[in-house]
RNA sequence: GGCGGAAUAGCUCAGUUGGCUAGAGCACACGGUUCAUACCCGUGGUGUCGCUGGUUCAAAUCCAGUUUCCGCUACCA
């Protein structure tokens, strides 16, 4: 078969942001795709593979500031750490776009003007409150007590000039693209969620350029403007394999588009069925086969978080564990709808059990025996056995129900269906028993086509194994040899004491525990540091504006219609005051009755809710969320000035 | 608040259009085996299938109500 007869398939990843260090949640998403794509080569598809990096914005500008250094330094070092990363992880991509990549930038410049030209961009105003030292519009939900949410400064009401994209054009045409395409979005109950929560209630025109950070694609026909993140990043699905908005694509795209499939985190579901396909009608091309939001790997032990030392990355594990046995583990313990789990134990354990005990051990022992009774050689003696036929069976079908498996992305289901291969050779050993077979000069023909039958099994296994586990499938497909097999089989993979791994990961990432006392303080301490985002300098003046009294809390209830929010009456001095306050999971409304609580008294009194609040009460917020009402250190009486 | 999903063995979950004693993996226990990386094979559950009611000859499965958890969203920290 040539080139040009086999069907192309063009699969993609979610280009990574290059803020920093991607962990291992990040990382599974081109391990999945990676084991998609070889397995549609497997099946003879011309397979195009593209991911990259997403390297604008403004949060990228203020790292590389605090960094000290240009933000083209800066992606450059997360880009080359991300890359290397993909690498590491024996990922298979055709090509590794940037988004700072000058023939994308070109072509961006280009889709703008084009979209703009045909009327779907427009300019108008972004509306809102305008924070001009934050430089930062923000709309009236996204204010804290009526003030700047960064800084906390007064805003002003405010236009600034932005370019616009007409969503609502292209709507009904997207529902009824939906409703005709049942499998464009994977897994189908998130089409729901799109269709109810956007499309159906009506579309938002989406800002496309902004003017308060520079680091973006300049519009070039209105430089103060750069491109906004999405009309940057999602075009590189096109632009990296050769869209020209002149007309004037490559071969190449005109083979490859519309792609076969996106596969993306399930946070971007939205940009990626509903926003990137409307793009996509607007340059009046194709959209897209499929669009998969796969769930995320979560960490087992609470939140990801650096203060605890908890964040897991792929080099890490690849360094206790090895390439393949990573790769199994993010694949098959990612379910297809929730998210999964990952722990250094439960990574052991699966090392142990499947890796090491069902394969590893497995090879191992077929080859030791085929050396010990054959001297390294065997053949198909033809001496079969009515065992034998149950065996054959699932070799035949295993290939099949890979197939079905990988047909519906169920990629961890496919690989227990391998593995069920691999424990059905294992019972065949059992079943046969070659050892007992040995001591029988007449049973020797037996003996080798069981041998041989075995390594049918298992290579055929190895071979399906190639998509996820390239690098073992091809040490075990080596070590069989197809009949001659190594005299010195290598461990696949060992077993390892799941005490020793902790103890060494606890070297790695000394464990803050919470227990506050005694020698443990000075750790939790260490651990404890938060830096936030600096704020600029204030005045006293400033400073003087606000006013903090004690306010003794004489009565709480929960608001009933929110999630988080608790409203208190604050007694301060003679006067009580109505406070809403959004720390519901950390208080119930009987523990705050009786505290005396530190309190911004003449803030602008809003409406939370639906419930007018006439102040704030103030908190301590540590790195996850975990909040403290500010008390005073003596008792003082309510109403007392704080200052 | 709106829309949707989930609740099944100690743990993680399967259970198609209602149908025979409700399943798998892991963990645990016991038995077998010795080629092998102390490995492999086999056997083992009293599970009120979240709760209550309803439809039916028959409900884990369908309907209504209820509790808890989750997702998206809104509002809001």
């Amino acid at each position: 078969m040539s080139e040009n007869q086999k069907p192309k398939y063009y699969i993609t990843t979610a280009i990574a942001y290059t803020s920093g260090k991607p962990h291992i949640g990040n990382t599974y998403e081109i391990v999945l795709a990676d084991a998609i794509a070889r397995y549609k080569r497997s099946k003879g598809y011309d397979v195009f593979f593209q991911t990259g990096t997403d390297e604008h914005g403004q949060k990228i500008e203020l790292k590389a500031n605090e960094a000290g250094i240009t933000p083209k330094e800066f992606v450059d070092n997360v880009s080359t750490e991300i890359k290397r990363i993909w690498d590491l992880m024996d990922t298979s991509y055709d090509k590794f776009i940037r988004t700072t990549d000058a023939d994308h930038e070109k072509q961006v410049q280009k889709i703008f003007k084009k979209l703009y030209d045909q009327g779907d961009i427009y300019k108008g105003y972004y509306e809102g409150m305008y924070c001009t030292p934050c430089e930062s519009f923000f709309t009236e939900s996204q204010l804290v007590d009526g003030k700047c949410p960064d800084c906390g400064r007064e805003v002003q009401p405010a236009k600034e000039e932005a370019y616009f994209f007409k969503m609502s054009k292209y709507a009904d045409r997207l529902i009824e693209y939906i409703n005709e395409h049942p499998e464009f979005i994977q897994p189908v109950s998130r089409k729901n969620e799109m269709m109810n929560n956007f499309l159906l209630p009506g579309l938002q025109d989406l800002c496309v350029s902004r003017t308060s950070f520079k680091w973006g694609i300049p519009v070039d026909f209105d430089p103060k403007h750069v491109t906004y993140v999405w009309l940057d990043a999602l075009t590189n699905y096109i632009t990296g394999i050769g869209y020209d908005a002149d007309g004037n694509s490559t071969e190449q795209f005109k083979k490859l588009w519309p792609a076969d499939l996106h596969l993306i985190g399930k946070d971007i579901i939205r940009f990626h069925t509903i926003y990137w396909p409307i793009f996509l009608m607007a340059l009046g091309l194709p959209l897209p086969k499929q669009v998969f939001g796969h769930p995320w790997l979560l960490q087992g032990d609470g939140k990801m978080s650096k203060s605890k030392g908890n964040v897991l990355y792929a080099d890490e594990l690849v360094d206790f564990f090895g390439v393949d046995a990573v790769r199994y583990f993010v694949l098959h313990e990612m379910p297809f709808e929730n998210d999964g789990v990952i722990t250094w134990e439960l990574m052991v354990e699966r090392l142990n059990s499947d890796l090491a005990n069902t394969l590893g051990n497995l090879v191992n022992r077929t080859i030791s025996m085929t050396n010990k009774y054959f001297g390294g050689t065997v053949a198909d003696k033809g001496a079969a056995e009515a065992v034998d036929a149950d065996l054959k069976a699932v070799i035949e079908n295993t290939p099949k129900a890979v197939d079905e498996k990988m047909d519906g992305l169920r990629v961890a289901d496919a690989i227990t269906e391998i593995f069920n291969l691999f424990k059905r050779c294992n019972k065949y050993i059992d079943e046969t028993m070659p050892w007992a077979l040995a001591k029988d000069e007449a049973k020797k023909d037996r003996l080798e086509t069981v041998l041989w039958n075995l390594i049918q099994g298992i290579s055929a296994g190895a071979e399906l194994l190639e998509s996820f586990m390239p690098s073992t499938s091809k040490k075990i497909l080596e070590q069989l040899g197809g009949g001659h097999v190594t005299d010195k089989p290598e461990i696949l993979f060992q077993r390892l004491d799941l005490e020793e791994v902790m103890k060494k990961v606890e070297e790695l990432h000394p464990h803050k525990e919470e227990n506050a006392e005694g020698a443990g303080d000075s750790d939790a301490k260490e651990e404890a540091v938060i830096d936030i985002e600096p704020k600029e300098e204030i005045t006293f003046d400033q400073f003087g504006a606000m006013q903090f009294q004690v306010g003794e809390i004489i009565a709480c209830e929960e608001v009933k219609k929110s999630r988080k929010l608790l409203c208190s009456q604050v007694k301060i001095g003679s006067q009580v005051k109505q406070i809403v306050s959004g720390i519901k999971a950390h208080y119930t409304p009987e523990e705050m009755v009786g505290k005396k609580v530190m309190v911004l008294v003449n803030l602008k009194p809003a409406k939370l809710a639906g419930v007018l609040s006439e102040g704030m009460l103030l908190c301590a917020e540590d790195a996850d969320g975990n909040l403290s009402l500010m008390v005073p250190e003596k008792d003082m009486p309510a109403g007392a000035e704080i200052c």
